[in-house]
RNA sequence: GCCCUCGUGGUGAAAUUGGUAGACACAAAGGACUUAAAAUCCUUGCCCUUUUGGGAGUGCCAGUUCGAGUCUGGCCGAGGGCACCA
């Protein structure tokens, strides 16, 4: 067998890669983005699945003659970077840098159709430049906000989180427990966008249903009413938030939270105080919320019934309320709800029915939540749930009670972090306490290379001279914001410095994100559904608002979310996790350690992690079989949105057929022409041209696993073909086609073998014809029972088939001497003889 | 607790408008070639049958239909998202 050096291939086709560019025609664009990488060190193969999936993407694209940005860049701010340091004493800024250089070299080793003239880092201070400058105009459009809130402090990495970084009362990086800080913090002002976030997901089409109901979820919008409750005894009010104002004839308590203003009364109360901290004791750990009981604190206070006058009932605080979501109060209302009513059952509160769930006589054990009409109402009484609803807000409207409100769970976006590798945020504070923006001739505001790391706190904070400053318009003296931006600032608006990533004046050149934008095609991780996605798309529809030119209301019109990569783990005897190259496989379930051959726990695939150490090196894999064996292994078995398992019989079996696939390119080389039988050329033109069909269609559906599917079964029928009497013309056009298409999952393979067959336009994907053939397959149902399966001419009508099968058959016997009652036919499918019951 | 998704051989999976279930591959077993091994190739892959062939079969139970992996209802199981959101 004729075999291929891959190594010396791909570097030669690589060197080509490298200088070509994906522009065709001038005509149509197609913008395909993978989200970049955190250069951590070196690519792992989540890299090499994303990135291929989308280089596949792209070929295909411009293959079909579309002008294709593939750009790639890197999100290169972050604590890594930081913790690096202080670890090994490098500064941030060559440790991100070298890193960027071993995984650009690692990129390039894949063959990927990148377009590194565009490449971007987030820590250029040409990138964070024009940062600082959108962050003004976000500022000048009333888009950031300076608030003093309490935040999420992680006491590992020393800084504010998200809530969103926030994952079960932990920090997303450092998983240790958050706790609850007061600071006055940069925020954007995300929530103004609330409506549009949600109603413009309807548009994207071309989103996972599962992403965009994970967004709706998350911006959670409901629908009710204010009520004011006035408090007895004191000239105040108690406002209230309820989705279901129906139910208020079943109030029976009102619920504070412990940081409610009415608090301010009790705060030399020792009790009180005890319960405040218990309170903000729940909420820290996924146990406590699970099993957190119903805990409150009676006031003695009493609230007016808004609708019954001779009603009063009693105010408490209580632990599961919350101050930032409605108006940190709520009436309680326990038939029908289950947290109400199992506080109610605690302090042996009154628990009234106004919905009838039709087993009147019974004493409640749960709350009830489904519909049902109203009782005990008065004028409510005999409407159902939302009838009510109207009924109750309209009659609490005008008697001024209060009014109907929309509520969102989204909450403003918290950006300030205590970290120095980041960027800047380009605000001063004056003497006088006023915050002023810098002027915008005075960016990049740059972050020093000087600075100790090992300091107490935020670094920027801590450098001597760094902060000082004064203001450009009045000459008075000043000190600089020393928080940083949130990474995810970064990568909310790189997708649009991609398309102009040298522009000097501006982020980006206003006539190219015309061209360019949206991205046609994004691909990632689904750990991005909410954060960076909902992020981006909030930046765009700012950017949106204040600059009119670019017209652009959402960043990503296609979004396709793959699956991880996976290994099987391995623990020795003492439990320590072990990779795979210390380890010997025995059979698929027994293993030893290659050191000293004893026993290892083989565990179950997971997504791979340092952690685990369940992780393969995608440059070794490289190095061993070949980058398109790689590319094609990953590709393979599974489709890519699911997860799939690495295994090194997979893509050295990938390296094997990759092998057979050059042998038998070369053999078409130099094989000796033979006599054409034209008949059986033209049924094997009709069969290629159903593979190329198929393959086609599943490259366009995202479908690789069918794709390289059909590349086997193309392959096993070419094969065949060979010393049949076809000439070495027709053999050649069809090799020809069968490795264009091969190009985007294969490049460097395909490439070397379209040059074996002289091959000129190789940027032009092949014409192939619609539905040729001329035969198709019958099946015979006898009963809905699938009897046989014919080969016939297409189109034939039930008259001709019958004739055909009651002649020549296996369902023959089936029908000899019978009675047909029916036939269900369906042209070119299937026919269906129903015969009666013996 | 609420919301969503998914259950097909030993494994990853095909079957994309209700019409051939298990394509294609991995693993396994047997065989061919070889002094031997590797590599390569072939066969097998649930039940009955020597074969031809027949039967069961897509988590479980019902239903709709000439026909259900696909549609409907209920149950069981796995995974994911949110989590005291009023």
């Amino acid at each position: 067998m004729e075999r291929i050096n891959f190594q010396a291939i791909e570097k030669k086709w690589q060197k080509k890669f490298s200088k070509k560019k994906l522009y065709n025609s001038g005509k149509k664009k197609f913008y395909c983005l993978e989200m970049f990488p955190y250069p951590s060190g070196k690519i792992h193969m989540g890299h090499v699945r994303n990135y291929t999936i989308g280089d596949v993407i792209a070929r295909y694209k411009f293959l079909n003659g579309f002008d294709v940005l593939h750009p790639m860049g890197w999100d290169a701010f972050g604590l890594p970077a930081e913790n690096a340091s202080k670890s090994n004493n490098l500064h941030p800024k060559i440790w991100t840098h070298q890193n960027i250089e071993t995984m650009k070299r690692q990129l390039k080793l894949l063959g990927l159709s990148i377009d590194w003239d565009l490449e971007i880092s987030t820590c250029d201070k040409e990138y964070y430049k024009h940062q600082q400058e959108l962050f003004i105009d976000f500022y000048n459009n009333g888009l950031v906000s300076r608030k003093e809130t309490y935040v999420n402090w992680d006491p590992v990495e020393n800084t504010v989180l998200a809530n969103e970084q926030v994952i079960n009362g932990k920090g997303w990086r450092s998983n240790a427990v958050v706790e609850r800080k007061k600071l006055s913090q940069w925020f954007f002002n995300i929530t103004k966008f609330s409506n549009d976030l949600l109603n413009d997901l309807q548009d994207l089409d071309g989103w996972p249903e599962k992403v965009k109901l994970m967004q709706q979820n998350w911006i959670g919008k409901s629908f009710g009413c204010e009520i004011n409750f006035s408090v007895s005894d004191k000239k105040k009010n108690i406002k209230v938030f309820t989705t279901r104002p129906d139910t208020i004839f079943g109030a029976s308590f009102l619920a504070l939270s412990a940081d409610h203003e009415l608090s301010a009364e009790f705060l030399d109360n020792e009790e009180f105080k005890k319960f405040k901290k218990e309170c903000n004791k729940t909420g820290t750990t996924e146990e406590a919320l699970a099993n957190a009981d119903k805990l409150g604190f009676n006031t003695k206070l009493f609230a007016q019934h808004p609708f019954i006058t001779s009603k009063k009932i009693p105010i408490y605080f209580a632990n599961f309320v919350l101050m930032d979501y409605g108006s940190g109060a709520i009436f309680g209302c326990p038939a029908h709800d289950q947290r109400d009513f199992d506080f109610a059952k605690r302090y042996k509160l009154e628990i009234i029915k106004v919905v009838s769930d039709k087993r009147e006589d019974k004493e409640l054990k749960e709350a009830f939540t489904g519909n049902g009409n109203i009782i005990n109402s008065d004028f409510l009484n005999g409407l159902d749930i939302e009838q009510a609803k109207e009924k109750i807000i309209n009659e609490i409207e005008k008697r001024d009670l209060g009014k109907r409100k929309t509520l969102f769970r989204l909450k403003d976006w918290g950006i300030s972090r205590q970290r120095y590798w980041g960027c800047p945020i380009p605000m001063i504070y004056l003497e006088d306490g006023s915050v002023v923006p810098v002027d915008k001739s005075e960016l990049p505001i740059e972050l020093p290379d000087d600075i100790d790391l090992n300091s107490k706190g935020n670094p920027l904070d801590a450098h001597p001279t760094w902060k000082i400053t004064t203001h450009k318009l009045s000459g008075k003296k000043a000190v600089r914001e020393t928080d940083t931006l949130d990474t995810f600032v970064d990568s909310s608006w790189y997708f649009m410095r991609f398309c102009s990533p040298n522009h000097k004046q501006s982020p980006f050149d206003e006539d190219k994100i015309k061209y360019w934008m949206p991205v046609d095609q994004y691909i990632g991780g689904i750990e991005h559904a909410i954060l960076h996605l909902l992020y981006s798309r909030f930046f765009t529809k700012g950017i949106n608002k204040f600059n009119k030119r670019i017209n652009l209301n959402e960043p990503f019109k296609n979004l396709f979310t793959q699956g991880m990569v996976c290994h099987e783990t391995y623990r020795d005897k003492n439990g320590e996790w072990l990779y795979p190259e210390e380890i010997e496989k025995i059979n698929s379930t027994s293993a030893v350690k290659k050191t000293d051959k004893t026993n290892v726990i083989i565990g179950a695939a997971e997504s791979m992690s340092k952690s685990k150490k369940n992780t393969i090196d995608p440059e070794i894999m490289i190095t061993q079989y070949g980058a398109d064996a790689v590319r094609w292994f990953i590709l393979s078995d599974s489709p890519p949105e699911k997860d799939i398992q690495w295994s090194d019989t997979g893509v050295s079996s990938a390296n094997k057929f990759l092998q057979k696939i050059w042998n038998m390119n070369f053999l078409l080389s130099k094989r000796e022409d033979k006599k054409s039988n034209k008949e059986r050329e033209k049924q094997f033109n009709i069969t290629i041209n159903v593979y190329l069909n198929k393959i086609d269609k599943s490259i366009n559906d995202f479908r690789f696993n069918v794709s390289i599917a059909l590349f086997y079964e193309v392959y096993n029928f070419f094969k065949g073909f060979i010393d049949e009497n076809i000439s070495n013309k027709v053999l050649n056009e069809n090799i020809v086609k069968v490795m264009k298409l091969m190009i985007p999952f294969t490049p460097h393979l395909a490439n070397e073998c379209l040059d074996l067959h002289r091959c000129k336009d190789i940027d032009k994907w092949p014409e192939i014809q619609k539905n040729v053939s001329e035969e198709i397959k019958l099946a015979v149902q006898i009963n809905g029972k699938t009897r046989d399966i014919v080969k016939i001419k297409k189109d034939l009508s039930e008259q001709e088939i019958t004739k055909i099968i009651s002649k020549d058959s296996k369902a023959k016997k089936y029908i000899e001497n019978k009675k047909i009652i029916k036939t269900i036919f369906v042209k070119n499918k299937i026919i269906n003889y129903i015969l009666p019951n013996q």
